[in-house]
Parts: structure tokens; C-alpha cells; sequence
DNA sequence: AATGAATGAGCATTCATTCAT
DNA sequence: CATGAATGAATGCTCATTCAT
């Protein structure tokens, strides 16, 4: 395997993005994802192990970005109130921003195999550590519970915000994502019930 | 076609189950679903036109009974409050009574292909209708906020529902489901924040 | 195998030649020749030893009669040319009064496997001996040539009609066979050459 | 595809050709032609469409340089006896030359389906329309009958070259095809009927 | 005699990966 | 570094035939 990361690293990457979200996994295979990114089919074996580990490439690269992006947000704010508004943002702004990652991770992505799902939760992994921390930043500061699992409270949140857009983009991505950050945030933050 | 619903269609199914649920969705060939249903190849083809309805038939006849079971439970209680509990407790109760289902809901069937994955979400309507009708009748009795929107409420309650039972699910069942029922109702009513 | 020529035995004949030209060769699934016939699968096996018994069993009855009726008319004339005459005539009125036959003989049944040729090949015997005495008839009257092998003469005749009556079915059946009764008897009595 | 009509284009169509005169039509099967060719399965589609398609090629290829040979010995010599003479040895000859071609045209490749015989219908042609323009070279001339439609004199010409060869081939080859260039010649021309 | 549910052998095709150039 | 022709393992489905009823 050679200079990862050169430019070809990149095209194929985002060569595969594209012939995933326009043709679906299942019909994304390695000779149109390389004359997409205009080189030979073999090339791609030179900066990827297997098309799994391409696939797992992706998925980490732009989910690493997608992560470091929501935490640059969320650091510039300091009420935990701001920084699960700005999460819930961040989280919806990228995937409407970029509807082929959005096809791809919310729903090509998913019809991959064990082991690569595998590998999909380790990367969310980051994603998690983030919620979870600001939720522990929530509770220190007195205004989450402090009587429920921390990682419940996650799943809620990351559960709610995946189906939300998953929703959205098997609807077509026909209506405005962003519109729902304000009752999302407004519902994850006092639940269902009015007091 | 023959006789259909007859035992062997059920015996087809109920293998179908185990076989994917311990080989992966992907090595679940027709063969050994038949093996293990102790019929031949081609007997699985007098019950189901072809391998994908044998799954769709699968996810439908099952996903039917899930819902009838939560509906069922959900209409003996009362209150929105103790209906929501019993919602929640009926679908972590019956994804932890079969494993072998779990595993196959919550995990494998993702990996199925487009046209399959419209047909899953076409199945699930019957489900969110249940959820989006219990929102109502908490909104109506005055128990429910009802300045959001109902389908972002049925998000949030299914996407919760969901994610917590795939983690479990991908933590090789190593918890007690049951255990989060009251935690996570608790959290679906009140919301993180502390009053 | 049971009482062959009974009722049963003729209906599933008549129905494997109409599911054979309505479907194609490989489309006549045994099955579907049970339907026609209104019998059951399993009946067919009662009359004939296996598929191929059947369909050759198809074309004997069917070529002897088309070879018996050939003779009959040939019979009753005295003249070798009005012999000829009649052979050729009765060749195609018999094509042309019954399409489905001349489909299966024509042209679907040619798709068979070797051994099923074979014994077409036994079977148009008789169609072949019958030719070959009519020409030999020629020859004792001093009509036809008698310093040319009479199986070449066989096969000139043969071959003429069954190519004319295949060319016609291949066209749909859109002309009418039996105009070219005159014109073929003409070419076979005196050749391409204009004296 | 590839560089189609390199070496192992020819390769995989000789093997056809090859498999199928030794295995029947019905016994072809890829993988056999594969191992014959040398090549791997999967090569063959590097080459083709699918194994109809092979069929097809291997069809037209072959069909059209036997009318072309036919062709060119027919335009060497200048009388229309001389032509039919020359299209008739060159028929003969080319069979009794590639026993192998010769079972394949004349009888495996009939045994095929609707699509792939309108397929060789179409390949016919050419070698109909040479016919064709002899029959009428010979009219011009003077030499044959001006009454008679041109289609029928072709098909007693190509019926009974055709039916003269499957015979041949049906009773194994075992006699010289060669040795009926002359009385068939004498036949068309000059019909059954002594003067 | 008749039924028809059950059987299971057989095969074209795809596509990730390799390696000689 | 790059190419792309060649590889070959892997599998869903059909349909003639059987046999318990």
C-alpha cells in the first residue's frame, strides 16, 4: 500500500461515496467506483486492502470530520443547554448539507455486513463519547438527572436524532431537516410530558 | 403455490429465522434454511415465490404479531401513562423473550436491499400508527405537549426504542433489557433535564 | 401404465400439442399439460413412461395419421404426376387445416434432444418408404429418371416441402400454403431448367 | 468487454463449437467450454454477453464465412449451371470439411430456443439472398423458368441441400457428401421428370 | 386409477482480487 | 506507481418425476 491520504486516496474515497448513494451498496462495485475516480481497478488495491476496508475508510474519514465538527461547535458554547442545541445542528446541518453522505451513511451503509457493522460502532464510538460527555456535563451542572444511566440517556438522544434523519432522507429528503432542530431539542430536553 | 400458513410455511419461516439470526444474513443460502426446515430446496418455493418474499413474508408475519402483542397490552391499561410503560415494556419483552428474532429485527434484516427495506418500513407504518395514536391520546387528555409534532414524537419514542434494543443486541445481549424499561420511560416522559 | 388409447391418453396428447404451440417447447411444462388436459400430474405418468415418451408418442400418432391420409389420397389416383400431385397437396392441407400441429411438427419440436431426432427420424420412416415408392412407381413407368439414387429423389421432395412448410410457419402462416401446391409440383416434376 | 475477436475470442468459439458437436446442445455447458478453451468461466463474459450470445456469434461468424467461400467460387465462373454447381460443392464440401460445424448447423444448434432460431433466420438470410440472385441471374439468362416464384425455387434449392445434409450427418457421415454434388445438381436443374 | 405435494439434481453468471506488464 | 485482463468460487431457482394417500 502506498502514500495514503495522496490525492487518488481521496478520489476513490469520494468516487465511492458517489457511485453508493447513485446505484445503492449493493450495486457499487469496485470497477465503477474506479472509473469514477478515473483510475484502473487495481489502483485502488494500492491504497486500500480490500473494497471492505475502502468502505471502512470512508466511513471513518467522514465520520471522524462529521464528529470534530459537532465538537467545535459544541466547545464554542458553554451552557450544556447551547451545546446540545448546537449538537442537534451540527448533526442535521452536515447531513443536509451533503445529501450523498447523508444516503450513505443513514441508509447504504447499513446493508453492509457483521463485521463491517462491527466497525461502523467502533467509529460512532467517538460520536458517543462526545453525547455522553455532555451529558455528564449536564448533570455536573445540576441540570440533567443525575439518576439515570449516562448511557441511556445517550442511546435517547443518538436514537432519536438517527431515526429522525433516517426519516428524513427515506422520505426523499422532501422537507427541511433543519426546521427540526428547535422541537427536537425542545423534546429531548423535557420529554413528552407537559407539566 | 400451495396451501399456505400450512405447517411447512411455518416451519420454513421459523427456520429462515434461526439460520440467518446464527449464519448473518449473508450466508443465509436457500439450502440451508431448507436443511434446517427439513424440507427440500425446492418446497421452499411452493410456499414463497422466491427467497426475498420468503424474508419480506418473514418480517411481515412477525412484525404483524409484534404489534398485535403491544397493542394488545396497550389496550388493557388506561392511562397514556401506564400505556406508554406498557409499550415500552412489550417491546423490550418480546425482542428478549426470542433472541433469534432480535437478532434478525434488529440487525440482519438491515442489511437487505433496497426494494426489501421499503417493504420493512411499509410493515413498521402499522407500529408507528400504534405509537402515533397513544401520542394523540395523551395530547387529547391534556397530558402530552401539543405544540410538537407528532411524527417528531413518534421519532423520538421509536428511535429510542430501537437504538437501545440494537445496542443491547450488539452487546451480545449481556444486560437485562427488562431492566431499562422504567429508566427509559422515565426519560421519554420527562425529558434529560431536571425540574 | 395403464389402458393407453383410453380418453385420458388422447386428451393429454391434444393438450401437450396445444400447451407446445402456444407456449414453446421449453416452456411446456408437464405441469401445465396436466391443466389443459384436466388431469393431475401424476396421471401422465400413468399413460406415458416419462416427458419424452410423451412427446414422441405425440408425434407417431400424429405422423402416422398425417402419413396414412398422405397415402390414402395418393391411392386413389393412377397417374404418378397425379400421385405427386396429391402428395404434395395433402402434405400442406394438412398444415394448413391444423396450425397448432404444424407449430409442434414444424418447429417446436425440432428443439428436442438427440435421441428424441433420432426417433422422429424412425417415425417420418414411414413418410420416407411412402415417397420412395412413388418415385420408384415413376421410375417403373418410365416418368421419372431411373439413373438417379431414389433417396436423393426422396430427399429433393422432402426436403422441398418441409423447408416450403417451415418458411410458411416461420412467416406466421400470413400466405396461403396451398397456392403453392401447383407452382411446387411443377418445379419438382421439371426442375429449374426452361427447356 | 474487451478487445473482442482477439485469440481467445476465437478460442472460446472453437471450444463451442468443439463441446458442443461432442456433448450436444444440451450438455454445452459453460464451464465445459471453459476448461476446452483454456480459459476461465468467468472470461468467456469478458468476451460475451451471456452464452446466448456466444451461441449467436459462434452462429453468424461461422454462417457468414461459409456464404462468403460460397460466394466466392460461385462469382468465379460465369455460366448459372457453373454457380449452382459451385454452390452446391462448396455447400457440401464445407460440411464434409468440419464435421464438428457440421453437427452444430445441421443439427445441434436447431434444438435451440425461439429467440436464438430467429437469430440464425436472420444469418440465413444472406446465404438465401445469394440463392436468390443465382435464381435470377438464371432467369435473365434465359437458363430457368421465368412462371415460377423465386422464393419457392430457393427453398426446393436450400431444402434440399439442407435435407441432404442432415441425413448425411444422421447416418453418422458414413457415406462421401461429396459424391452428391453431381446428381443433385442434375435433380434441381432438371426435376424428377425424364424427357 | 387418480391425485398433487414433495423432491433435489443441475447450471449460468457476478465481481472482488491478482499479477504480468 | 499504475494498469486492466484474467480469474474462479459461490448460489438461487426450475421442473420432471415419485409415492403416500
Amino acid at each position: 500500500m502506498v502514500k495514503k491520504y495522496g490525492e487518488k486516496y481521496h478520489a476513490i474515497i469520494d468516487a465511492a461515496i458517489k457511485v453508493i448513494a447513485e446505484n445503492g451498496y449493493h450495486h457499487a462495485q469496485v470497477t465503477k467506483i474506479a472509473r469514477e475516480a478515473q483510475v484502473a481497478d487495481g489502483t485502488i488495491y494500492l491504497y486500500f486492502k480490500n473494497k471492505e476496508d475502502l468502505l471502512i475508510s470512508l466511513f471513518r474519514l467522514k465520520m471522524t470530520r462529521f464528529v470534530e465538527k459537532v465538537k467545535q461547535k459544541v466547545d464554542l458554547v458553554h451552557s450544556v443547554e447551547e451545546k446540545l442545541h448546537q449538537l442537534i445542528y451540527m448533526h442535521f446541518k452536515q447531513l443536509a448539507m451533503d445529501p450523498h453522505l447523508a444516503i450513505v451513511t443513514q441508509i447504504e451503509l447499513r446493508q453492509s455486513n457483521r463485521n463491517f457493522r462491527k466497525e461502523i460502532g467502533s467509529t460512532l464510538k467517538l460520536y458517543h463519547l462526545l453525547i455522553e460527555d455532555l451529558i455528564r456535563f449536564g448533570i455536573e451542572e445540576g441540570k440533567f438527572h443525575d439518576d439515570v444511566d449516562i448511557r441511556l440517556m445517550r442511546q435517547m438522544i443518538f436514537g432519536t436524532l438517527d431515526e429522525t434523519a433516517t426519516s428524513w432522507v427515506m422520505k426523499d429528503m422532501k422537507y427541511d431537516l433543519l426546521a427540526l432542530v428547535e422541537p427536537v431539542f425542545s423534546l429531548l430536553m423535557n420529554g413528552l410530558k407537559r407539566k
